[in-house]
DNA sequence: GTACAATAATTGAGAAGTCAGTTAATCATT
DNA sequence: AATGATTAACTGACTTCTCAATTATTGTAC
């Protein structure tokens, strides 16, 4: 489905509004998968998010401030996220020795079994991942750094 | 900034996961550069959507569920929405007279006159829009319309 | 026209996000 | 080593989102 059908409209201002519409569109397209296919896990996918950059460092843990950096969104609330997996035993929490400011993040053992079982039933869904090239892939990936350049304007 | 330093990261699955990836943290980045923009005039994102549909259609009404299909976020709160809108009186709101199920929505001249002014301070920063050119943007769109193609898989 | 299904909109309750302000520790300058 | 600035994490209050359940109305089949 085209943008224009999925938005019902053709009045874009410009092709780079048009553009723009059409990232925050596929953007919430995508997250609903997602957020449907974790689902029965019961993570969300901000949760996932952050166990999959933990088990990126694994076995070396993280503090907080290097989860935000690695985070999608950067506006997330990391302490709140956190409390949500300490609960459920992902994640574990201690403050850190060197800058006492700090406190160290590191996956659990349950976290990581989580992650494998759900890598499991990706691999099996594989075909329905994104309807692309790898070239195309890459050129996306292109584009949409390119987009984000010399955002620099007057207010900052 | 290339979408592996935002994400301080290289460890990308594939193409296609780098690709979703970068469509998200674009969303996120161009989100809340919409955000900050609309901030000095009390209106979220979502309503602003909702006021650029309503203008779009102007002078004819629409029923809620027809600005729900032309959301970027299909699974907003419309009504909740409406109701931000309607305190603001940017929208008027009334009863279906042929479906008595349905609302009538309309923008208001208030409405009308927030959007212009939002319009106006617009076309002083065109410059930030996107750094792409029309055929970048045209290539771009074209790649997320491909993206969300063929997505129909066992799950529904 | 009655019964049942489908649709449009709304609501309630709980989860999550947002944002400004606070605390605690460290850094930088003198 | 005392001062103030900066940084990391956290908290409280508030807003918004989410999702299932509900109400009101219309459509469909007999």
């Amino acid at each position: 489905m085209k943008i224009e059908e999925a938005l019902k409209t053709n009045k874009f201002k410009s092709d780079q509004h048009k553009a723009m519409l059409n990232i925050m569109f596929t953007a919430s397209w995508l997250r609903s998968k997602v957020v449907s296919k974790l689902k029965c896990y019961g993570v969300s996918q901000e949760q996932y998010n952050v166990l999959r950059i933990l088990r990126g460092s694994y076995p070396t843990p993280l503090c907080a401030k290097d989860i935000t950096d690695r985070m999608i969104d950067k506006n997330s609330n990391t302490t709140r996220i956190m409390d949500k997996l300490i609960t459920k035993e992902y994640i574990n929490k201690w403050r850190g020795e060197v800058d006492r400011r700090e406190v160290n993040i590191s996956i659990t053992e349950l976290g990581l079994e989580l992650l494998k079982e759900i890598d499991q039933e990706e691999a099996i869904d594989k075909p329905n991942y994104l309807n692309l090239s790898d070239a195309e892939a890459g050129l996306l990936s292109a584009l949409l750094d390119k987009l984000r350049e010399k955002s620099v304007t007057r207010e900052q």
